[in-house]
DNA sequence: GTTATAATTTCTTATATAGAAAAGGAGGGT
DNA sequence: ACCCTCCTTTTCTATATAAGAAATTATAAC
């Protein structure tokens, strides 16, 4: 057990700042100070600072929240992510052949993290979704599909650690139930959200690697009701389609 | 001359890397050290710190960018500032009336930052546009808009900090000029960018004011040569109507 | 006004930091 | 394969910084 050698004390409490505000937005220093462990003397020092460097805002009733700043650092961030400018043209097409709302999202902390949308062009419909956003692995389809790349172990590991919250009444919350779903991921390669993160919302996903690394993925998201025998296996066969297509300019 | 009192000095060292990354992507850690006036091994430190907390990323190539975790912070920075919210049904309303790119800004750092973008329907021109970019307050349409809104001496302050880069041989770099213009913005509430930010694209923006205070401000982006006196008039007479609908909200 | 509660500042000791220097890679040339 | 150079990373210690208790000031409720 070697000791961990701490380094930017201060640095570690304002991330733990920032995240809770990410979670809790307006809140005030008291609330602040007590969620994150910390007097209240030390918050306020932090928070004074982070408000300094723009990275958190600070309102007329001392609430604080979250910076303006941030909203720069993420273009520029997913600017940097090779992966979404790589891969747009491929979705571009992929739109012209489907014409839904197509994800792209990246793993991020056991997470999907949504980096591109594309919108349908003929369709009214529109979802809520957004750049930045992230979904659970265990039940949108772009997590089950990132999850079916995983090793036994990994999925074991991911399970003792996340509980299967029940978005829906179609999410699975039962452990063996997914387990079995992933066998079917894995043989046809392509993983479903059947109305189990929203209702009324039917995704297919597939996974993208590179090297035998995950690197993302990328799904259609549609309402239930358009999905057909025929729409959902054309869906597949795009989809496999364009990932192939996709990884081979990854590798 | 009171002294100021430091606070979160790897803080601000760090937002210091973290802003020579948003610049500069994928540099080395000498690059880094040098471009920050800090040694290797601080900077190596607090590098390793960003990355443990997911604002850095490292690459196999030792080289380093912006992390990941700040895609998600931005999605919920944005959700926190109300002003997207509130507006939105408003600028929906206003693209079924002109369908054409609109644009919501705020002001941050003496610049425009895009929190809010909405595309055209049944256009098919594609702008290049996203959210969380920025653009000068001299040249834009939003830009001219707020500036219209600042005080001589805030104005004054303004041009003496900034230069006036141009952007396309339209651009505006004579501040007298510029001054000028700013008159005209202030009579008529409406503040044209003609192809001063992009060659080919024309765009009219107005402000939006809280109780005498800037709060951001909303503009309608087009190719120039669907521009017409006709189409003109309306885009300015539903752009002042919306920012009225709007301003009685935010009251 | 009075009281209670929260925000902010001050001050001092304990702690974390900065940077020089040394050690440990990585890569290029011969 | 070896050396040399440049870059990254670790170590170590004087020095600057941070943490927290307590005092002070602001804010809100009554």
């Amino acid at each position: 057990m070697t000791e961990m050698k701490p380094y930017g004390t201060v640095l570690i409490k304002a991330a733990k700042i920032m995240d809770y505000l990410e979670a809790q937005p307006d809140q005030s220093l008291q609330t602040i100070a007590k969620a994150t462990n910390m007097t209240a003397s030390t918050t306020i020092k932090i928070l004074d600072t982070l408000v300094m460097i723009g990275y958190v805002q600070k309102d007329k009733d001392k609430t604080y929240r979250l910076g303006a700043k941030l909203i720069r650092y993420a273009n520029k961030s997913i600017e940097q992510i090779d992966l979404a400018e790589i891969t747009l043209p491929y979705l571009e097409e992929l739109q012209k052949t489907i014409d839904e709302t197509i994800h792209l999202g990246i793993l991020n902390d056991n997470e999907i993290l949504y980096i591109n949308k594309l919108e349908p062009k003929n369709q009214t419909i529109r979802m809520s979704s957004k750049v930045g956003i992230t979904r659970p692995l265990y039940n949108s389809a772009m997590g089950k599909a990132v999850l079916a790349e995983f090793s036994a172990e990994e999925v074991g590991q991911y399970l003792a650690t996340h509980t299967l919250v029940p978005y829906t009444e179609n999410t699975i919350t039962n452990p063996l139930r997914l387990a079995k779903e992933l066998d079917v991921v894995r043989e046809t390669g392509v993983a479903y959200d059947d109305e189990e993160v929203e209702s009324d919302i039917f995704c297919t996903g597939v996974s993208l690697k590179k090297a035998a690394q995950i690197v993302g993925a990328f799904s259609v998201s549609m309402p239930k009701y358009r999905l057909t025998k025929e729409s959902k296996q054309l869906i597949n066969e795009a989809l496999l389609q364009t990932k192939q297509t996709i990884e081979k300019m990854l590798a």
